[in-house]
DNA sequence: ACCAATGCAACCGTAAAAGTTACGAATGGC
DNA sequence: GCCATTCGTAACTTTTACGGTTGCATTGGT
């Protein structure tokens, strides 16, 4: 795959499995569809799980599920469940010289938050319901 | 440096240089207050140049100068000037297997699409100028 | 002529993520 | 009880993106 495949990954198949929500959907069938390999669905199906998005069974006829309907799952629930942060910078060691220099930096890193902020309001304005059907 | 270190030097360097927008600054002065080096800003400030946001000059006296006003520059055209695209999959030779499986991908796209549009939109509310003053 | 600066190309090093293999644990069918 | 199936996870390899580095041509002021 390529760059952002883990938000396009996830997206992908809860949209799939939003179609026919009662179905149980192996990893290997899920990945088959998605053009990758089961071990990367389940790593990224797995964070999803942790974030009570899916729910999964193992053995026999084990598989994945959605955990709530269609139209209670947002995009931002998706994004925040895979810890993503497409804007703000993670920044925990900055020690610029002056502090004039370190105000500015404060400032910049303050004004990439407000905007990954704002990402994720207008993430939870849509749903896997949503994108499935329109 | 680190992860979406390209448009935080772009922004951490404008802002800087909107603090006295005629003074003229090397590309050496530039790296060293963003702790970085010189060919790595000149990079970055290059593709600035090119969308019409910095000038420069070679040359003896050489060095870098906002091409406008700070507050005339957003961070939409930041942003944009870097090529970024932090959303949207840029999927150019996708090939699902049935028709049913490729309308759901092109939903998906248009979906990311329209977040990163609505992405764009919200760095085009804020200028240089005001990353710098508040 | 000299020096200081950009512009640019070619390379190296590294870190993040996908891909792969392997194996253990759980579960249901027989 | 046995066995196939599936998830869970760890370890490893491969790929890729990007910052960093070096080198050199070009430009322009002194």
């Amino acid at each position: 795959m390529k760059r952002n495949s883990r938000l396009s990954l996830a997206l992908h198949t809860l949209s799939h499995m939003a179609g026919s929500p009662d179905r149980l959907r192996t990893s290997s069938d899920i990945a088959e569809h998605a053009g990758t390999n089961p071990v990367v669905v389940r790593r990224v199906l797995g964070k999803l799980r942790e974030a009570g998005l899916l729910t999964s069974e193992k053995g026999h006829a084990g598989g994945w599920r959605l955990a709530r309907k269609p139209q209670d799952i947002t995009l931002a629930d998706v994004y925040l469940a895979l810890d993503e942060r497409m804007v703000a910078t993670d920044e925990t060691k900055e020690t610029p010289t002056c502090s004039v220099e370190h105000a500015l930096h404060e400032r910049v890193s303050g004004v990439l938050e407000e905007i990954e902020e704002s990402l994720v309001r207008r993430l939870a304005e849509t749903s896997i319901a949503e994108v499935r059907g329109a």
